[in-house]
DNA sequence: AACAATAGTTGATTTTGTCAACTATTGATT
DNA sequence: AATCAATAGTTGACAAAATCAACTATTGTT
């Protein structure tokens, strides 16, 4: 009864509600790993840093969905922690290339296990094949809710790997 | 094989990013139903007090998982509004019940409404199973990475129920 | 009566997001 | 080659939001 109820009232929750607690939990959960670092922000933007040995802010800005500015202030910050440094791109001097440091990528495997903890008790009592099926669900509802082509992210890395060549 | 790829990347991705993209998408979406009210903020919390005759702000506070002191502010903009007000409760008298007005009443079945377009469009070619299936993952999942006990949100509700009676 | 706990409020501060204007550079047009 | 539009990034100003500590009022406990 208390089930029918939950679900009852499930419908009638606006989605992003669920989204952003869950969001919140997550991100607490995980940095937690992270309080013996020296620096308290910002950590999967390093890890996509790092999982790219360059990658432009406008890259980062669309991959984030936000504002190039303030992208600017997330590079200045991990740039000032001495994580990231910029260097002009010779074949395009207009853009920065954000390259992660040897000290940033020391950061790398403990954000990368971190993360993977969290997401291992987030799916606690999940099969794996409910697993796959989570994240496929979770694909298809951002498809639908963007309304924009699936295209979208794989821009980004096309756009990445253009770059890099 | 692009799905393989897609897959793959999934499982190193922290899930929040996910969650914290689908929570704007869904938002954006949202709003764009309420262009021609004359507030611009807190349609969920006007839902949830709308839903119950009376609400405390700390109920508010525990169930949005957010400060007592913005839950403050967020009630002083509807109120401001026309679209709560609060009443000190005769039997707690540092209580402040959070009612909606008559023209808060008036807004909720078109946030109502508006809620339920962008869930169904969240869930476009989800089967009813499906459905069902991707609610009850969420909620386990929110479980799992909360660690808090099941009641939590039970809590709540008990509560005020103890209250109105 | 004294004290701890709870609900809510306030003010100060910090953080964050957003916007418009700006520089530098590139690419396209003629 | 000169001009103009577009792109990448930067900056400063501003607004919105989250956070924290101190505060009042009230209740519950001893």
């Amino acid at each position: 009864m208390e089930d029918e109820e939950n679900c009852k009232s499930d419908f009638g929750t606006p989605l992003a509600y669920k989204f952003t607690l869950l969001a919140k939990n997550y991100y607490g959960a995980a940095t937690a790993h992270f309080t013996d670092f020296d620096f308290d922000k910002y950590f999967y933007v390093l890890m996509v840093i790092g999982n790219h040995e360059k990658i432009t802010q406008q890259c980062l800005s669309k991959y984030f969905d936000i504002d190039k500015a303030s992208i600017v202030r997330i590079i200045d910050y991990l740039t000032e922690k001495g994580l990231v440094i910029r260097e002009k791109n010779a074949l395009d001097r207009r853009e920065h290339m954000i390259v992660c440091t040897e000290k940033g990528k020391t950061y790398l495997p403990k954000i990368n296990e971190a993360f993977n903890l969290v997401n291992n008790s987030a799916f606690k009592n999940f099969t794996e094949q409910e697993q796959t099926l989570f994240f496929e669900m979770l694909n298809r509802m951002l498809h639908n809710i963007s309304g924009l082509p699936a295209e979208y992210y794989e821009l980004k890395y096309v756009k990445s790997n253009k770059v890099s060549k």
